[in-house]
DNA sequence: TTTGTTTTTGCAAGGGGTTGCAAATGTCAC
DNA sequence: GTGACATTTGCAACCCCTTGCAAAAACAAA
């Protein structure tokens, strides 16, 4: 079927070694050789096998992207720039949904299997033994939009999220908001966790804030809605920090319906910066995760690790801002 | 590094073929030299490489999974459901993100270095001459979102553009519509020249009809809003038919920043029925593409094909229906 | 037990490439 | 032209696994 290295070694007259080296960048070729054997693959229209080539190398440029998250708008985006960043790297994404898989295990073996070069992990849910699941198969792995810790034995990359929920707390108390509330995503979310912890322990370094808090359970327009309505029902506070835009999203559709108005009767503050989120018919002010980075970064990191496996793991971080439009009272 | 099917082998006492059978369904073991391999391979932690076997077999069980649209959310919908339908069929998705290359050529080359059995081409705007390069070329291919040829080479599967833009139009003139109007994508995409093709052509059936039409220039928010900042410079019509729900988002924005209402002031039809039209904040009013079914289809068409690549081209066409939510007026 | 059948097993030759090594060729100075 | 050295080239072994074929083993029937 397809034409091989062979067929071409024939066809030029020469050995398949020749062959073989003239698709190697940096390998001992003469310029005659080069040109005769190109002449040869041109006319046949040959293309190397990255896969048989791989069994040798030890290298097959394919690394797994794998995510648990298909509904979250913003995670098209990181599809969109991890596919781009990896082929302009010359690396191929194997990509792997674990909707319906939360144990490693599987998803360590097919990577295995197809002898990926690496991992990235593409969550912000997903507990960083899942990370280290892959580490310990040997497998190079990064986290983008993990947990950061100290002690992590994975390459994380991401945002600092209790500084980002102590900047949400900030710019709350800043406009005179003194009822605040937070809502979280999945409780097992290290994300949700994390923003919690911030957002409340800046808080608690503000006197006489009233403070309260809930967890929609996910990061999707549903559950924001839904947690609102609930909210609702009782005495709301003045603003809320939604631990996600689409989350916002929702919770802002149950206040409108609910005949009152964002930001007169109620704060709303998310965190992503979404594209949607700057669609004029939301303009949400919110906190700007520099998704752009965290994947470049991400596959900068993976470039590397590539070329050295055994590179001592590191954690990045990148700052975060506010990205302000009209979903929150204005400063005075 | 990785454990090789030798070593497990040697730890068994048997032969490498032994030990390969037992990893093979279907081939000639006994009970008592599975146990006894099994037993190796899993102290070992033996699993066997797919990329080596496909040397033989010739089948890498890796499909490619090429889109140009990586903005529009449905998309995001798309990939879930792909990527999910495939690992079920026991397939990997090698994800190719086309944005910045429309020339098939290279895409071509690297879905044969990386021998894959199939690709499928997700998109409604890449033309059909994309998808017959993977066919030259000798690779199974599906085509899903594309559109129908009764010519076609490649196994295409998506919905009646013009069906869809006949049926915008009934919706309109049944609801006493008689100034509409036609917002389309991208003019070079098929799905934008067929439901404008199929709305005109409707309407001419219908006296008394005032018509209109313009092209935003990509499925996006942005088109979509400027697009009808510019109409409602001038008069604009009754109503729209947006070749896209994001466009119809993006209009509706400029119609409320515009002061005016919908569906009081100008009714909105969208194509789609993304997540994102059912949120109660927007409502849309759009005709359901049944995405689920053309992914699914795709997917037991690909299966199929590696079976027998010399399948003979299908066109599979599912039918759309009218998702009625608020943006247009009522019947009566 | 013997013979005829059916299963199971191992051998060895691939599949499409890469690469260390030694032989062949080229280059240059004298 | 010769010798010393640097480049190029081809050979052959290897990467990890599969598979046709024939030998070995297991089973059945007589």
């Amino acid at each position: 079927m397809a034409v091989t290295l062979k067929e071409v070694a024939a066809r030029a007259g020469v050995s398949r070694s020749a062959v073989s080296r003239t698709f190697t960048d940096g390998a001992s070729v003469s310029e005659k050789m080069r040109r005769k054997v190109e002449k040869a693959a041109n006319e046949l229209g040959y293309s190397p096998n990255a896969l048989a080539s791989s069994l040798t190398t030890g290298r097959t440029k394919l690394v797994g992207l794998v995510s648990d998250n298909y509904h979250n708008p913003i995670f098209l985006t990181v599809f969109d720039l991890f596919t781009r960043g990896l082929q302009e790297s010359d690396l191929r994404p194997l990509l792997v949904n674990l909707t319906d898989e939360t144990d490693p295990e599987q998803s360590v073996r097919m990577m295995r299997q197809y002898s990926v070069d690496g991992v990235v992990v593409a969550s912000s849910t997903l507990s960083p033994d899942f990370a280290k699941a892959f580490r310990d198969a040997g497998i190079p792995v990064v986290h983008s939009f993990g947990r950061p810790a100290s002690a992590s034995q994975v390459h994380v990359v991401g945002i600092d999220n209790i500084e980002c929920g102590r900047m949400a707390a900030r710019t709350l108390t800043e406009r005179g908001y003194t009822e605040v509330g937070f809502i979280g995503g999945p409780e097992s979310a290290t994300s949700t966790q994390d923003r919690y912890t911030g957002f409340m322990s800046e808080l608690a370094t503000h006197a006489n804030i009233k403070t309260s808090y809930s967890f929609a359970g996910a990061y999707t327009f549903a559950a924001g809605r839904n947690e609102m309505i609930r909210l609702l029902e009782r005495t709301p506070a003045q603003a809320y920090f939604c631990a996600d835009d689409v989350l916002s999203i929702g919770a802002m559709s149950a206040i409108d319906d609910n005949g009152m108005s964002v930001p007169d009767d109620i704060g709303i503050i998310g965190l992503n910066d979404m594209e949607m989120a700057g669609w004029e018919n939301i303009a949400l002010t919110t906190i700007h995760q520099p998704i752009r980075q965290i994947v470049s970064s991400s596959i900068e990191l993976m470039a590397a690790m590539l070329d050295d496996p055994e590179r001592y793991p590191e954690t990045r971080i990148f700052p975060c801002s506010i990205t302000e439009r009209t979903t929150l009272r204005s400063l005075d």
